[in-house]
DNA sequence: CAGTGAGCGAGCTTCCGCTTGACTT
């Protein structure tokens, strides 16, 4: 008998199907691509017709091993997924195992069911070079566009800094919007609110238009003083919500955070564990396609648990067309199972993705929507009270919104109303939120950029180039009035409100907004929102052979490589946004601010001037480059300031770090945050040190020489300088001997398991 | 995670997309 040896790309896929397919067919994984450019250097030669060179990726040399011995003799059905990527995977294993890509059978199959596969194995075509070709000259492009893009980078703005396709689009993203909210005007305007005493119930009512400044608010209140009112009309409005398709990726990621409070990168990991023990289909799919066996899983389901009336079949389609659709969107393998997972984490999402996908398959729910329009006797505006309730819940059942109904009392046509309280509250226009992670991910995939395997690694790339932050905003506070009308009489009140406080968004850096800035200058073609698309338009002409791919890649490049060139004429002082600000009056040296090596800096002296010592100064962190003034400058060269002497004698200076304001005292440096570094005096600097010197004392429960027993911010706390171990909550930290702190630092387990990712800071 | 404080002249950096695995600072 023959042998057969199938090649999937994941060890999930290759154990499930090796269910399906009898003992005569041994799986295999290759765990992804297998072979690509190297990691250095071009690997593309741009002279030769765009010949990549390939080599085997380092970590899968020992799969690829593993693939020329298990190939010995067999039958080798290729079977990587059915997109560009997959297409790509089957030709490379096949040019490494030494197969004849016209002759080795390529088998694909977009849900991994039993019939699925029967037929895929019963049908197998032959690898299909022009989609391998469209997927060589998107790797190609992506590696000339980051490579020499990245170099640009490095010589006129820092080392080390990259750009690409994809990331330097998701850091203009964020950069822009933040701008529209730094630039944004917010406009006051007047919402009108009434409630009215339908004889023991309240109703609550809004003015349909707000108006527009205080003065009018006012008169509008002064004159239904004595208005009469009553309801004018009652409006019914029956309709229907649909439930949300299956989950993509992306949705998937925007729902766990939404209700999970997941990250990205979370969502991913959980899922890929609930992916491994086969709880769920593949996580990474931009399809919200449904196979027919789960279909019919999920309404036989609905129709024995909720009833036939909570069913409704329904075949997603994914809107988008770059969709790739190689798998099905992301179910439960088993509408049956109704929790699954190893870990509270898991069983949330599954949970999560059960719901969905179930919902997915059930009736509209039936809203009814009430409007009752309130006549004032005087004036022709009206005042609108809306409710809204739920006749039947249809989907909500298994995946609400948390919507609560806003049931209104019954009234009347004509009913007359007493009204018991009015007010206007003067309300703020919003700017364009930021964005989260997930919203991130949404937009990119609105526009066609990255795929579902490549977002959660984008976002953590561009926060370790530096060029994004994740953190809360503190908005500001801002006065709000308030007009109330109470028996007859007007009161105005005044509120401090917070606004534009934002937690866990995404925030530019100074360095994202000055990348963002020479790339818009020199490359606005390539991190146009456009360009993927327009890129995606030509892979496919490729992939339906009408073009030719390294035709293609020419044309790019004739355009791109100029660019390049180009840009080597910016001089580093316009790539660093440098402006002079003014003289100092002291020394007549020029002031300049600009993006300095380790972020913006003020600098004393002119650089083109070798024999000129220069002198440096961080811009205050509350300070912008773009807004930074001469007059705001000049103190920071007067620092670090001589604050006066300890009752020791020893020098105490006062100056600006990376942390903030400190004081220092020989080697010692002691925070003074919240004080000012240019006027704290003498005596409340020596309060500080000598505090700080306590607090130090303080932190030492016990001293061993090398070990100690300190109280950390987290609680007491072994260390021999290196090592940390933290002592057990039932344990007093004072009455711990030697001999028990070594044993607590042996016993510790090593220092971080998992290294963190390397951050530039 | 456990208290931080550099300063513009050196040894190399970087892309996107497919997949999972994991000892060292």
């Amino acid at each position: 008998m023959t042998k057969n040896l199938v090649i999937v790309e994941s060890p999930a896929k290759a154990r499930t199907i090796a269910r399906y397919l009898g003992s005569e067919y041994e799986i295999k994984s290759s765990f992804g691509h297998i072979r690509d450019l190297p990691k250095k250097g071009l690997g593309v030669d741009v002279e030769k017709n765009f010949e990549p060179t390939y080599e085997v990726s380092p970590d899968k040399k020992k799969v690829v091993a593993e693939l020329r011995k298990a190939a010995k003799g067999s039958t080798v059905w290729l079977a990587s997924d059915e997109d560009r990527e997959g297409e790509a995977i089957a030709w490379h294993t096949a040019e490494l195992l030494g197969l004849d890509p016209q002759n080795t059978k390529r088998i694909v199959f977009h849900e991994i069911t039993k019939p699925a596969i029967t037929a895929a194995v019963a049908n197998p075509r032959t690898i299909d070079m022009k989609l391998v070709n469209a997927q060589q000259a998107r790797r190609v492009l992506d590696r000339l566009v980051g490579y020499e893009l990245s170099p640009v980078l490095w010589k006129k703005v820092r080392t080390g800094l990259s750009a690409g396709r994809v990331q330097s689009v998701a850091v203009r993203l964020i950069v822009e919007r933040e701008r529209e909210i730094r630039d944004f005007k917010p406009e006051s305007s007047y919402k009108i609110s009434a409630t009215f005493d339908t004889g023991g119930q309240e109703l609550l009512a809004e003015l349909e238009e707000k108006l527009s400044d205080s003065a009018g608010a006012r008169s509008f209140l002064e004159s239904i003083k004595a208005s009469s009112f009553s309801v004018k009309d009652i409006e019914e409005k029956p309709g229907t919500r649909n439930p949300s398709a299956p989950f993509t990726t992306s949705t998937l990621q925007q729902e766990a955070a939404r209700r999970l409070g997941f990250s990205v990168r979370q969502t991913m990991s959980v899922a890929q564990r609930l992916y491994e023990s086969g709880n769920i289909t593949y996580m990474r799919t931009d399809s919200t396609n449904l196979s027919g066996i789960a279909i019919d899983a999920a309404k036989k389901y609905i129709h024995s648990t909720f009833g036939e009336k909570y069913s409704q079949v329904r075949q997603y389609k994914t809107k988008d067309s770059s969709a790739q659709e190689a798998h099905e969107a992301i179910r439960p393998t088993s509408v049956g199972k109704l929790s699954a997972g190893a870990d509270d984490q898991q069983k949330k999402l599954y949970e999560l993705i059960w719901r969905r996908t179930l919902a997915s398959q059930m009736a509209p729910a039936a809203i009814n929507k009430t409007e009752v329009k309130i006549a004032i006797s005087d004036r022709k505006e009206l005042f609108i009270a809306i409710g809204e309730v739920i006749t039947f819940d249809g989907f909500l059942k298994v995946y609400g919104g948390g919507k609560e109904d806003k049931i209104l009392p019954s009234v009347k046509k004509g009913q007359e109303l007493k009204l018991s309280i009015a007010s206007a509250i003067e309300t703020f226009s919003r700017p364009p939120a930021r964005y989260s992670e997930a919203g991130l991910v949404r937009k990119l995939e609105a526009l066609g950029i990255g795929r579902p395997s490549t977002y959660a690694p984008t976002i953590s790339t561009i926060q370790d180039r530096g060029y994004i932050e994740k953190s809360d905003v503190e908005g500001e506070e801002r006065q709000v009035k308030e007009l109330v009308l109470q028996s007859g009489k007007i009161e105005e009140k005044s509120e401090m409100v917070r606004v534009g406080a934002d937690r866990n968004k995404l925030l530019p850096t100074h360095l994202a907004e000055v990348v963002t800035d020479f790339l818009m200058k020199y490359f606005s073609q390539i991190i146009d929102y456009d360009f993927t698309a327009r890129a995606e338009e030509e892979f496919d002409d490729i992939a339906e052979g009408k073009i030719e791919w390294q035709a293609t890649l020419k044309n790019f490049y004739d355009k791109f490589h100029p660019l390049i060139k180009e840009s080597g004429k910016a001089t580093r002082a316009e790539a660093s946004q440098a402006r002079t600000l003014g003289k100092d009056p002291k020394t007549g040296l020029p002031v300049v601010v600009r993006f300095g090596r380790y972020g913006p800096v003020l600098q004393l002296g002119d650089s083109e001037d070798e024999n000129q010592k220069l002198r440096f100064a961080p811009l205050p962190a509350d300070l912008r480059m773009e807004e930074v003034t001469l007059e705001q400058a000049l103190p920071m060269f007067q620092l670090p300031r001589v604050v006066g002497k300890t009752e020791e004698g020893e020098e105490i200076t006062a100056d600006i770090g990376r942390f903030g304001p400190y004081v220092k005292v020989g080697a010692k440096f002691i925070s003074i945050k919240g004080k000012d570094p240019f006027s704290i005096t003498e005596v409340e600097a020596r309060k500080t040190i000598v505090e700080q010197a306590q607090k130090t004392k303080d932190r030492v429960a016990a001293d061993f020489g090398k070990i100690k027993i300190l109280r950390g911010p987290y609680g007491p706390y072994v260390t021999d300088g290196k090592k940390n171990a933290r002592v057990p909550k039932d344990t007093d930290e004072s009455k711990i001997t030697e001999t028990e702190a070594k044993e607590l630092l042996d016993k510790a387990p090593a220092k971080a398991k998992y290294p963190r990712r390397k951050r530039k800071s």
